[in-house]
DNA sequence: AATTTTTATTTGTTTAACTAAATAAAATTT
DNA sequence: AAATTTTATTTAGTTAAACAAATAAAAATT
């Protein structure tokens, strides 16, 4: 069996034990796992536009209207008018916002870091650089998957790299 | 920063390039997420009932019921009665649902499998290793947030109760 | 200045996912 | 044997997510 093939199919094994995860989350938050992407992607961005969200979602700026309608009525995220551009809105997310992404039980995660913490050094050191390579990997691949639509993406800084929460 | 919370930000970035891909992958079956991810639990178990796929994957049985319905619609899987317990219903998957499963266009798998394969030999070892560790440690960990199929669903904890986001 | 494009929203509708409660049948317990 | 539990389904209903098409307002193009 190609090497290769043992890899993904570890790698699915990974993608199984945390699936449920996800969900259990936006469970916790009282979200549906399509409000919490958004909540995600607006939090890690800082700010941004009901158009940008729609094209990194793939869904059409109809839906991607309602569902900020949601998140406003929860008061996870607000409205404010672009002073540059006044066709735009910017969503940004609010203090509640940011609470409801880390008001997380995250047994999955608790006891990750637990197993992680009890391996010898050289193995966790093994581990990080091998993850890091993988989703720099996946990363690249993601790319064109999901086409840029939007100007506004291209530039993605490291920055936004860096800090993705899941 | 701890070497834990950079593994995690790590398998973040992981995870998060393959839910889109999930995404990809559904919508290029025809299908949806969730009718997807029933498809390749039946796949990969080879038969299962209706309540061992509603406590796996934390739905109601009746909801998994109507599932279990377009699936069967589509001619994906199949009902079949049990022999040993007249309760239960057996699903099994189809030659039409394999194929819905294999006719993936599969981009991100590829590049993934030949950007692998582009690597020097040690570090596609160490990668190997390294998934296989914690796909392990994760497998550990995810017995008590997804109970393991029958067993009686042990009161399932309390997140049994709270289906009602979602 | 007039026209076209872009952005966000509203309107109208469809579909999937989900639930609780009731029902029926088979298995298990008492 | 009778009562209880388990399993799957039906019934009846809700909600979220999705879209196309129409609309309005601002920006960009001609």
């Amino acid at each position: 069996m190609k090497r290769s093939d043992v890899s993904l199919i570890a790698l699915r094994r990974i993608l199984r034990a945390t699936e449920l995860y996800g969900r259990e989350l936006a469970r916790a938050a009282g979200l549906t796992p399509v409000q919490i992407r958004v909540l995600q992607i607006v939090s890690e961005t800082g700010r941004s536009t009901p158009k940008a969200l729609s094209a990194r979602m793939g869904v059409s700026q109809a839906t991607m209207t309602t569902l900020i309608d949601r998140l406003v009525a929860k008061a996870l995220v607000e409205r404010h008018r672009s002073e540059t551009d006044r066709r735009q809105m910017n969503i940004l997310i609010t203090a509640a916002g940011e609470a409801a992404l880390e008001r997380a039980p995250d047994p999955l995660q608790d006891r990750y870091v637990e197993a992680f913490d009890a391996l010898p050094d050289w193995e966790q050191a093994m581990i990080v650089a091998a993850l890091e390579r993988v989703a720099g990997l996946l990363d690249a691949g993601h790319l064109d998957v999901a086409p840029v639509l939007d100007m506004g993406d291209i530039r993605k800084s490291p920055a936004a790299d860096q800090e993705k929460a899941q």
